[in-house]
Formats: structure tokens, sequence, C-alpha cells
DNA sequence: CTGTGGATTTGCT
DNA sequence: GCAAATCCACAGG
């Protein structure tokens, strides 16, 4: 008898939902970014599960869109730290800020066009106690402050730049993965991005309409809405 | 080689 | 509302 193939000690039919195709992220970041709404981002180690659905995003343009986007940090070209967006679609990039934190892209795209998409907020799904220890909360604390947040979500799920950068998170054996189960399309908020100083008027977030874990101002929630396409 | 500042979070005023 | 915490990538000389 063949045994079923494991990831970080988990038998891969344990994992929530099913894997997203890596053709899925090879599109604008654009069109990415609202479809990766209501997805799931899991994450495996030494036989631990952890889960969260997306529900916000923000999409950066390669430097070869028009118009450019000087808020990506791929901006100015390739460099050793942002190589990952230079490559191929459905790599986890995760960089560190402020010298305390970081957060975590999915490069978007093809080799050479280095678009992405930043997670922004989680729901907790799965190992949610454990999401909320990894973040010094009390098990009381509200839900919504244990992934509401770019940083506040790699902590939650143990995401580094030495353990994830360069992850592929379209690949059945990655320790970090997209997947998606058959939760129903969200309504989704299109808003200008949070805390950068460039393009700041470009559309680029977009949020689960009303979801608790949304991070951010309540006042953006008036923006425009689309029914993801 | 050095100076500058950031896709943040938290806690205090 | 505002500033501190705390690192290093990278642009400029």
């Amino acid at each position: 008898m063949e045994q079923e193939a494991e990831v970080s000690g988990r038998r891969r039919s344990e994992l929530p939902g099913r894997l997203v195709s890596r053709r899925f992220f090879e599109q604008s970041p654009e069109t990415v970014a609202p479809q990766l709404l209501g997805k799931l981002l899991v994450s495996v180690e030494a036989g631990r599960i952890l889960a969260g659905r997306i529900v916000e995003v923000e999409a950066y343009l390669g430097p070869h869109s028009d118009p450019p986007d000087p808020a990506a940090h791929s901006h100015r070209g390739p460099t050793p730290r942002n190589m990952v967006l230079f490559g191929p679609a459905g790599y986890a990039y995760v960089y560190s800020i402020y010298g305390l934190y970081y957060c975590m892209n999915i490069s978007c795209e093809r080799e050479g066009l280095a678009g992405c998409v930043l997670l922004r907020a989680l729901e907790p799904v799965v190992g949610v106690a454990e999401m909320a220890r990894n973040r010094g909360l009390d098990e009381s604390a509200p839900v919504r402050m244990i992934a509401s947040g770019p940083s506040r979500l790699c902590l939650a799920l143990g995401l580094t730049r030495p353990g994830h950068n360069g992850l592929d998170v379209a690949s059945a054996g990655s320790s970090l993965q997209v997947r998606e189960d058959d939760f129903a399309a969200p309504e989704v908020v299109v808003t200008p991005r949070i805390g950068i100083k460039h393009a700041v008027d470009l559309p680029l977030r977009f949020a689960v309409r009303g979801h608790p874990c949304v991070s951010g101002p309540k006042k953006l929630e008036r923006w425009a809405s689309n029914p993801s396409t």
C-alpha cells in the first residue's frame, strides 16, 4: 500500500480546502487581489496546522505597469531584498519592517513582472488558540485582534523572512499554501491603500465588506464596492 | 561607508 | 492623537 504524501508531518488530506493553481497567480495584481478574498492561507509546521481566511489585501504594481506604482518595493527594479517579486507567480515575499515586524506578499504575473499582493488581514479558522498565543493575547481577547493587520497576520502564523521568504504557496508539498474551500465569493470593498507615502490615491486595497477582522479605519468602508468577478 | 526612513503596532497623553 | 521601539535595505557620495 502506498502511503499518502505528507507535508511537515501532516497528511495532505488533513489540510483545509483545495490548493489554488499557479495559473490563478499568473494574472495582474489588481485581478488577483480581490479574488484572494475568502481564500485560505494555510501554514503547516511540525505537524501543526494554522489557517486563516483572507479578508483584506492590497495590490502593488510592478515597474513595468502603467501608470507606475512608486509605493511598490519593486518600483526601482530588482534588489537582493525584493528578488522573489521578479520571479514566477505564486511565491511568498516576506520582508521586515521597522526592525520589529514582517509583512507577507504573494508574487503575481510571471518571471520579470514584479506585481504582487500584500496580505493585510485574516479571519482565524484553524488553530485559533495557538494564533492568539503567538500574538501574546489572552484567550478572552476578541478574535479580530489576532490577525487584522499585515504584521499581526505574520505574528499569528509565525511567518518570518528567514523561514518563509521564497516559499511556493501554489505547491502541494509546501509548508505555506493558499487554498480554497466552498466559501461563497464575498462582497468586496475597494479603497486606497493604507500606510504608504506615494500613489496614495490608487484604489488598490480590497476588503470583505463589513468583516470584523478587516484592519484600518471604518470610514474606508464607505468607498465603492464590487461584486467580485 | 553613512544617512535616512519605512506596505506597523502598541501604549501613553 | 502621537511617538517610541529597533533593524537594515538601499541610495547617494
